[in-house]
RNA sequence: GCCGGGAUGGCGGAAUCGGUAGACGCACCGGACUCAAAAUCCGGCGGUGAAAGCUGUGGGGGUUCGAGUCCCCCUCCCGGCACCA
């Protein structure tokens, strides 16, 4: 064994090895039939180029999970992919003149050599990526059946358009007005594309987040905001311009208040609106501003009220008084009927539209015991529950409830409206303008139409040789691609050149890792053994987008007999992000210029306390800006790379877990990791010291962990074992709750134990000076003391070495061999704490007296309350406590 | 505004059922080894105090023999949603 810890040289042994024997493939066929299944899932990353510090963390944690419940007995399944498709391969390609699938298939290898030297336990058989037809023919074969089934539609509509990617975005990928991965303000644009109609299964989305428990609050309360569920009454109100008829429909949650309407406001967009714009040209103006300025502003919620009247007028639905029609720009078109009732006496926006331009206010609320105003209502009637009409003709004196039931089940008779439930979750809008996505299977024939791309002919291959300039689609330019014949007709036509957003690839590549192989179905039998996901492990960013559509797209499939479950992710666990200290320094032009943290010296007072900054360049100081997320324009990235070149990946991942809790975010500290690397050498220091003696051991009882040791343990052997079964339990309690940096902490602990003095000498009292060093114990004759130490110590390594195994598995590896406590410590049982080594002779009690610590006391473990009192009350401290008291 | 999560030493963080607050690590201080430094090892480390003790988990109240933990009120921080009618 060698005396040193040598990171790279056990860690490539070890993967040599796991390759060799084919550690990780996972089969739906376990060893043992009562085993259950783990399905270990870490989102896939996108091939950029390299691994960054974030997807470390969030694989480690997968490993962790999956090497832990492999030694628990669980049959796992832990795959990887690539989420090829996308943006920056343009973007990169159009910079470095090199096509997108070359660029990306570049990057996939070098990610792929990085991930392999973190030692994930990944059955890369299952390795699959996007970009390749033989994984999205699936996305367009299903595609066609959502067509079939009415879930896929065309339509032209409004959207949202990032000028930089130039490309739709959906709803979803706006962030405050603006793009989500470019930041570029977003414009409206009228353009036809295809959507799948996720609303349709708003209420079971919504409604099934109860049912998943093992998702963290946040993120199904994030969901259920997003699905914006609302129940209210959608009426009209009827009119009759110029013998033209018709009905405004406005929808409402406060119906109790229709009679207080003192004006109707629709959004620019509304045809109402366009109508009365035809002979006004003021008001086409003022159209044309909401439209263009609108979306512009990021605050739009501090936005002034703005409006102007229409000099339309409609009919209140139940008191026939004319209502005017007015354009406000804070009705929004995509939001129920893009109009609304105004009723300024109990709504803080229209109060203040009504307020700027003088229309009627009417109060139809009271609250008893409080006197109306206008300027005061909010305050005295904030919730909706209290109040009843007044003015309200025969609803008065009905509070909201009844009052929403009673004017509702009217509108009803007057054939004017009802109840209704309305969602904020859009159809999800699937088009994108681009080349490097999944060419969506349909051809455009001037005689028969948009025509589906018949199965047979599946799938669209997407060339993998354009390189796009920036003038839109290269698609388009590509006869090859784009002239195909009618598949109906035979007629010349075209092919759609429009591919699929990027999120369709990652809606159901979990299911898909099931089946690797299978070219001719999108998944068999076998997603029935290994889904749903039962542990899925990534970044909060991906609350709403990724898993909203997952589960949408997991209904589609189960509602085509693909499938059988509904959720496809049992358990969620999102994972906190890495920070590290941000340094900066204002310029002389009023710019500002990071530090990376190696760049800057801290400035420490007598106690440790930072004082100052300053960089190691000029000795100027700089100013410390906090934690943020690592990132290049602020320089603070720590590259994975290096760090594994320099500790090892076992240090990586021991650090990792250490310092934070998986779901908090990590702050970055090279002193800490310093620290992780200073324990694993400790770990490999002592087990080589000891490492004639265990083997020894291991030798004569191969297969023998015996409860008992071959002479009996001294007093401070016991404590110590004591001790360390005690860390055991609460590292394994600690596991369960996936806590790692607790179990991290343990594993420390039991170290400690085992090297202090006490474990290796003989009840002799306590222990002038230092212990002996580490050279001295080579040394130490075979006495009965040191036989009982050898057992403790080998005990006490297989336990450290177990539970480090799910988090540095490479040294866990080469020291369960290197030890000889067997071939592979993947295949070892884990460690469970042993009764009789817990037990103890003698317990301390803390005491308090009128709830004042006061002092301890050590009685025998089996003692009763009885006994203790009786010892208790002859202590000194009991004594001297009540002594004092009055 | 609404929803969710937080606040514990110089720092990251522990404390499972209401029962020794600050485990473990980092930083720092002292010592050993060394010509010296690094590495390593030993010891110390919330505040205050010579000590006994007192005090201390964002602030204020409360329940309890006993509160970081439970209840009420407040402040601040982080995240999400938001002219959603």
């Amino acid at each position: 064994m060698q005396p040193q810890y040598q990171p790279s040289a056990i860690e490539q042994a070890a993967r040599s090895f796991w390759t060799a024997s084919k550690s990780f493939l996972a089969s739906e066929m376990p060893a043992r039939p009562d085993q259950p299944k783990y399905y270990c899932l870490s989102m896939f990353p996108y091939p950029s180029g390299k691994l960054h510090m974030g997807h470390v963390r969030n694989y480690t944690i997968g490993d962790v999970l999956t090497r832990y419940h492999r030694m628990r007995g669980y049959n796992v399944m832990q795959p990887m992919g690539w989420d090829a498709f996308g943006l920056p391969a343009e973007n990169a390609a159009m910079q470095n003149q090199v096509p997108p699938a070359k660029w990306t298939y570049d990057n996939i290898a070098y990610m792929k050599g990085q991930l392999e030297s973190l030692g994930l336990a990944i059955d890369w058989s299952r390795e699959l990526a996007t970009c390749k037809p033989d994984y999205y023919r699936w996305n367009q074969w299903l595609f066609l059946r959502m067509l079939e089934s009415g879930i896929a539609y065309k339509k032209t509509q409004v959207v949202n358009w990032d000028p930089v990617d130039q490309t739709v975005l959906a709803n979803e990928q706006v962030i405050d007005g603006r793009g989500w991965r470019t930041g570029a303000v977003i414009e409206k644009r009228e353009i036809p594309g295809y959507y799948l109609a996720i609303t349709k299964y708003a209420e079971q989305l919504l409604s099934a987040l109860d049912r998943l428990p093992g998702w963290p609050e946040r993120v199904r309360t994030m969901q259920a905001n997003w699905i914006g569920k609302s129940r209210g009454v959608r009426f009209s109100f009827p009119y009759d311009l110029d013998r033209e008829a018709g009905q405004l429909w406005v929808y409402t949650t406060r119906a109790d208040t229709l009679m207080g309407v003192t004006f109707c406001a629709v959004a620019a967009e509304h045809p109402l609106a366009a109508r009365a714009a035809r002979d006004n040209p003021e008001l086409a103006a003022f159209i044309d501003e909401c439209r263009h300025g609108s979306v512009m502003e990021a605050d739009m919620a501090t936005m002034e009220k703005k409006g102007m009247p229409t000099g339309l007028f409609v009919t209140h639905p139940l008191t026939g008084v004319p209502i005017q029609v007015w354009v406000g720009n804070y009705v929004l078109m995509s939001y129920g009927d893009g109009a609304v009732m105004g009723v300024p006496a109990h709504d803080e926006r229209d109060f203040a539209f009504a307020k700027k331009y003088g229309i009627a206010i009417a109060q139809v609320i009271t609250v008893p015991g409080e006197r109306f105003s206008p300027e005061a209502w909010q305050a005295w009637y904030a919730d909706k529950t209290q109040g009843v009409c007044i003015n309200s003709g025969r609803f008065d004196g009905l509070g909201h409830a009844q009052a929403v039931d009673a004017i509702a089940a009217d509108l009803a008779a007057a054939g004017l409206g009802d109840k209704q439930v309305q969602w904020r979750l859009r159809d999800w809008g699937v088009s994108r303008q681009r080349y490097w996505g999944c060419p969506i299977p349909i051809i455009h024939c001037p005689a028969c139409g948009d025509v589906p791309v018949p199965d047979d002919q599946l799938p669209v291959v997407l060339p993998e040789d354009c390189v796009p300039d920036g003038s839109g689609n290269p698609l388009a330019k590509r006869a090859d691609f784009v002239d195909c014949a009618c598949p109906r007709c035979g007629a010349p036509a075209r092919r759609e050149t429009d591919t699929m957003d990027t999120f369709v690839d990652s809606s159901w590549y979990y299911a898909r890792f099931a089946c690797p192989g299978n070219d001719t179905a999108m998944v068999d039998e076998r997603v029935g053994y290994w889904m749903p996901v039962d542990q899925y492990i990534g970044g909060i960013e991906h609350a709403i987008l990724h898993l909203l559509y997952s589960r949408f797209w997991t209904r589609v499939m189960r509602d085509l007999g693909l499938v059988t479950y509904d959720e496809p992710f049992a358990n969620l666990l999102t994972q906190g992000m890495v920070l590290n200290h941000i340094f900066t320094r204002r310029t002389d032009k009023g710019g500002i210029q990071y530090f990376a943290p190696d760049e800057v010296k801290l400035e420490l007072d007598a106690s440790g306390k930072v004082t100052g900054a300053s960089a190691v360049a000029d000795g100027q100081p700089v100013s410390y800006d906090g934690v943020g997320t690592m990132s290049k324009s602020k320089r603070n990235g720590v590259d994975p790379q290096s760090l594994i070149q320099t500790y090892g990946a076992d240090t990586a991942r021991f650090y990792m877990m250490f310092a934070s809790p998986p779901e908090q975010t990590l702050e970055w500290n090279d002193s800490s990791v310093e620290g992780a690397y200073r324990f694993l050498r400790r770990v490999w220091a002592f087990a080589h010291v000891w490492h004639d003696q265990v083997v020894a051991l291991n030798s004569r009882e191969p297969n023998g962990q015996p409860e008992t040791p071959g002479s009996p343990l001294t007093g401070r052997q016991k404590t110590a074992r004591r001790e360390i079964h005690t860390h055991l339990k609460q590292a394994n309690y600690d596991f369960g709750k996936f806590q790692f940096n607790t179990v991290a902490s343990a594993c420390m602990k039991i170290l400690k134990v085992l090297e202090s003095p006490g474990v290796e000498m003989a009840d002799v009292g306590p222990v002038g000076g230092a212990g002996p060093d580490a050279d001295q114990r080579l040394n130490f004759e075979h006495t009965a003391v040191s036989a009982s130490r050898d057992w403790l110590v080998r005990e006490g390594l297989s336990i450290l070495i177990r539970l480090l195994a799910p988090i540095t598995p490479h040294i866990a590896h080469a020291l369960w061999r290197e030890l000889k406590y067997g071939d592979d410590v993947l295949d070892a049982l884990w460690p469970e704490p042993i009764d009789i080594a817990l037990e103890q002779d003698e317990i301390e009690l803390m005491l308090q007296v009128n709830g004042k610590l006061r002092g301890s006391l050590r009685v025998p473990a089996a003692a009763d309350k009885a006994q203790i009192e009786l010892i208790a009350r002859a202590s000194e401290t009991v004594h001297k406590a009540i002594g004092d008291a009055p």
